[in-house]
DNA sequence: TCCAATTTGACAATCGTGTGACAAACAAAT
DNA sequence: ATTTGTTTGTCACACGATTGTCAAATTGGA
């Protein structure tokens, strides 16, 4: 049974990405554009999660949180708040309404979509540990946000950490450019589609042996060979 | 079966927090918001716990728990005072109140959780041994609250040494800037993220030879070196 | 061979962290 | 209540690291 998603969000840009994702995914999106219809949604509707924008015409995101929590039938819906840069304390009071997590604009869709699944499952019950990932020597630690070769560890910048992370996590697969540039840098991204080939170009040269694990794919992207 | 949990607390915003957050442990939260209220439901219900407001209406924490410890049916439920800055806090620690434990507004929900576990614990007869964290020279020893570098002792303030023990117990995971202003900061820290650095530059200052053990993560935050 | 796609080297703009200084908040003592 | 010293949070600046961009060189496939 696929879990329903409510989205309450004015930017019509963000919501139709956000939308996208959701469906792209297997989520139900339920999507309001107004604070106010929003809640009405919401209390109705009795959705699994709700991702709130925290400013929205008619009624503000910290509002409609409350009035959730307040009533026995929606205090359990967990809340993902988004916020824009700026809004630093009102992200705090989100916390004590009762927000579950909180996502600081400009984010990636696979960002929210990876808290959207923790958040369910927390409500759920269900904790998890991030994974550590392995592939002969090599080895990803997102807990301690360290790669090793062979027990070595490698010195990698936050971008070339995150571009191997998503490339070794879909191994044996390609990933566009335009997939890398999604998941990697963000929905933000508007630039120069290379961008990504320096970065790959970058990532080989401190892999070392491992370097032709990343295989070009003329003309669609990138592979991690399996 | 689900411990329950009684807090006696005015303020909406903290009691909202403290209910969602136990709730998400799995406990069983009562809440009052007046004292008088407070106390009734505590005798008639007995909860497994309870959390008091030092400052409440009608009726304050430290007159509630003395009734609650006169009362053969209730003096064996374990107390939790909450006091705000610059309360006296030594009266409440005198043995003759009965107070389990105490925290200091603010505090992260967290951390909150964490002594609340103890202190059942205690309550039923598991005594927990106080964990004295030893990093080569570098011993912590939280029951007497110091810190010394082959057995000399190191003078540092609150937080500083809140700092240190947090990234020394997460040893080898990378803790962000926003982790460590929730678990060293507490719940309603709404400032700025960088006075993390500063506090880390301090540390690192009166470290000495263990400085570098503190390594910087860029981009993410930091990590004690395993 | 030729064309299109990728790799490479170079560069400037931007970002993130360390640092010193400062004032507010606090605690202890008078 | 006032003073004194300590602790704390904030900020501006400097500097090196990181990043995105582009053009030229190279590669691979038709």
């Amino acid at each position: 049974m696929r879990k329903r998603i409510l989205v309450v969000e004015d930017d019509q840009d963000i919501l139709s990405l956000i939308e996208w994702h959701l469906k792209a995914e297997g989520y139900q999106p339920l999507i309001e554009k107004d604070g106010q219809r929003g809640l009405d949604v919401a209390l109705r509707e009795k959705p699994d999660l709700i991702v709130l924008d925290l400013m929205l015409p008619s009624l503000d995101g910290l509002e409609i949180c409350k009035v959730l929590k307040k009533n026995e039938a929606t205090e359990h819906i967990p809340v993902i708040m988004l916020t824009a840069k700026g809004e630093e304390i009102d992200r705090i009071i989100g916390f004590e309404l009762g927000a579950d997590d909180y996502m600081v604009k400009p984010f990636s869709p696979r960002e929210l979509l990876l808290r959207i699944k923790v958040v369910i499952r927390r409500a759920a019950g269900i904790s998890e540990k991030p994974v550590i990932i392995r592939y002969d020597g090599l080895v990803i630690d997102p807990e301690r946000h360290t790669v090793t070769i062979d027990e070595v560890p490698l010195e990698l910048t936050i971008t070339e950490y995150n571009l191997l992370f998503e490339l070794v996590k879909t191994k044996g697969r390609v990933l566009t450019r335009d997939h890398l540039l999604d998941r990697v840098w963000g929905y933000r991204f508007e630039g120069y589609h290379r961008t990504v080939d320096t970065h790959i170009r970058r990532l080989r040269q401190k892999l070392g042996s491992f370097a032709e694990n990343i295989e070009t794919v003329r003309g669609i992207g990138y592979r991690f060979k399996e």
